[in-house]
DNA sequence: TTATCTGCAAAGCCTTTGCACTTAG
DNA sequence: CTAAGTGCAAAGGCTTTGCAGATAA
């Protein structure tokens, strides 16, 4: 597997673009946390140790790293989008409880396999997709009622 | 099948609430329409009937139906919500294309199942779920690189 | 009558952008 | 040296909210 930082660094020199530390720091915390984070989080976890990164730069590398593939965007219902590294052999999905906000990474090769299949066959040329179930977790289930 | 229309009232009565002429046109529209609408295209429907009518009602009765479950949110990378109607039987997902927006409805059994199986195992009462499909549609993939 | 609903406009969030300065190549 | 990157603050979208008037029950 190619490492996120390097596949940053290819992507600069083809498209002539310029290195910089903070692009390096703001994907070395998301490889670090390895959560689906809000840019807001985001943006605190990295305040903590370079207080001088501003938040349109993470904006900025945000988009930067979906645009390569390294990173993921996760557009959730009633809330603001969360994003996450793409290691590869680590596809995953997400089930999230609509009363609590928990979330639960899953797994489905066979979810997988079928997406590619129905992409192809309305011609398209997959990228990345999105799948979020929404529920109540068994902690949640128990409440009587909202 | 129960009418939405009937789903709306029902809920309301239920609730204590009072009915009213603005979500009902709201979702005559919206049924009508049968189409993944942004709130701002809803309203500019709505507008061309019933010009009175404000976008804050339009908000206040997306989320009031999405609430009974007549309405679904599709949260959507980089882009507005949209809302469709949940007309049972008519479970589907969808396909964008990342360059021209084009949107194909996607159906599959096996992924409707596949998910049942996987909130179960999991604990989690499903209420919902977003599933969206991310690529290029034959069209703009013809188009040299962007 | 009275609690809900509505329209309006203001306020709130989150995100993007213009600009002058900095920096990599 | 020059084009790309950055931080800041202002501007922009989209959505929510406070409030006074309207309305269903």
């Amino acid at each position: 597997m190619e490492e996120p930082l390097e596949l940053l660094n290819k992507h600069v020199k083809e498209k002539g673009l310029k290195s910089s530390a903070q692009r390096n720091v703001i994907l070395t915390v998301m490889m670090k946390e390895k959560k689906h984070l809000t840019v807001d989080e985001l943006y605190s976890l990295i305040k903590k140790e370079n207080p001088e990164i501003g938040i349109a730069t993470v904006y900025r590398t945000i988009h930067l790293l979906c645009d390569i593939g390294i990173v993921r965007e996760l557009a959730i219902s009633n809330a603001v989008s969360r994003y996450e590294i793409l290691a590869d052999g680590n596809h995953h999905d997400h089930l999230v409880c609509v009363s609590c906000g928990k979330f639960v990474e899953i797994v489905s090769s066979l979810i997988e396999k079928e997406q590619a299949k129905i992409a192809h066959t309305h011609g398209f040329i997959l990228t990345n997709h999105t799948h979020v179930l929404y529920g109540r977790c068994p902690e949640c289930s128990k409440e009587v009622s909202r």
